[in-house]
DNA sequence: CAGGTCTCCTGCTAGC
DNA sequence: TGCTAGCAGGAGACCT
């Protein structure tokens, strides 16, 4: 499952392929990958237009084209393979975009990914940006703003920090990680946090989010990496999926929180 | 508005 | 061994 260390890596090996390639061609497989455009239209759009920039805001990939924005989210299983032109469609191939000398191909096992095709103008007020909250490294992230954006909520802080529009980028397992650091078990009430604690998780969040870039992300289970990106944060892992807790040696209990799969240690995160 | 539940999907696995 | 029900999960839709 990409978060946004995942996402930051695949970005980056993209680029390297990508920039000032002209798209000559698009087949698409499965049409409903395309959030906001017909096949049809993405594909017409799409065609001749060159790879000016490829970015990253919270879990989107966003392809800067001579006219347009192409915003890619990988959700669960997305993932970007080069190939060779020639080459049939695999199982599970959505889109593949064509250019001169080789092809971009979309894979996503469970078809959760989602991708749109926006006008070139201020993306980052429209949807499906304008709802994402601060990047883990702004400097408006503060206890300030967290105790602004918690005000009112009654859910657990694992909830929140997987809330999308307060910071950007956090998935289940780096949620579970930042927590772990943190030593502030996963169901306390994000609104009775302290102004330390509050601080404390920040920090954690660079600093996991941070040591996971450097280390290609995480590749656990099924989520087979993308083109040439094999990350080895896994082996960094404290607690999630993990049986017993690195640092105590107690058992790591596994949870739902917030319908998700929550890993923590009852010693290291006292309630 | 806040939050709970359902939905989308497929592969894997526990259980019989 | 072979089958199936149940589970996993990011984010948006929908309901209360």
């Amino acid at each position: 499952m990409p978060e946004l260390p995942e996402v930051e890596t695949v970005k980056e090996k993209l680029k390297k392929s990508l920039l000032n390639k002209r798209i000559i061609d698009v087949k698409v497989y499965y049409d409903k990958i395309i959030a906001n455009l017909s096949s049809l239209e993405f594909i017409k759009t799409l065609t001749n237009q060159t790879i000016k920039d490829i970015t990253r805001k919270g879990k989107w990939i966003i392809f800067e084209l001579d006219s347009n924005y192409l915003l890619s989210h990988l959700r669960m299983e997305g993932k970007y393979f080069i190939k060779d032109v020639t080459l049939e469609p695999i199982k599970h191939e959505h889109i593949s975009f064509i250019f001169n000398d080789f092809s971009l191909r979309y894979m996503d096992t469970r078809k959760f990914g989602r991708m749109y095709l926006l006008p070139k103008d201020d993306i980052l007020n429209k949807k499906p940006l304008n709802e994402l909250g601060l990047e883990p490294w702004d400097k408006n992230l503060n206890e300030e703003y967290l105790k602004i954006k918690f005000k009112n909520k009654t859910l657990p802080i694992k909830s929140l920090l997987l809330d999308q529009s307060i910071i950007t980028g956090i998935g289940n397992i780096y949620a579970d990680e930042i927590l772990f650091l943190s030593r502030i078990n996963p169901t306390r009430k994000a609104q009775k946090l302290t102004d330390i604690e509050l601080e404390t998780i920040i920090s954690n969040t660079k600093k996991v989010l941070e040591s996971a870039i450097s280390l290609g992300g995480t590749t656990i289970r099924t989520y087979e990496s993308s083109e040439g990106v094999h990350g080895n944060f896994q082996q960094e892992l404290f607690v999630h999926t993990k049986d017993s807790c690195k640092i105590c040696g107690t058992k790591i209990e596994k949870i739902r929180v917030g319908g998700r799969g929550t890993y923590y240690c009852p010693k290291c995160q006292k309630e």
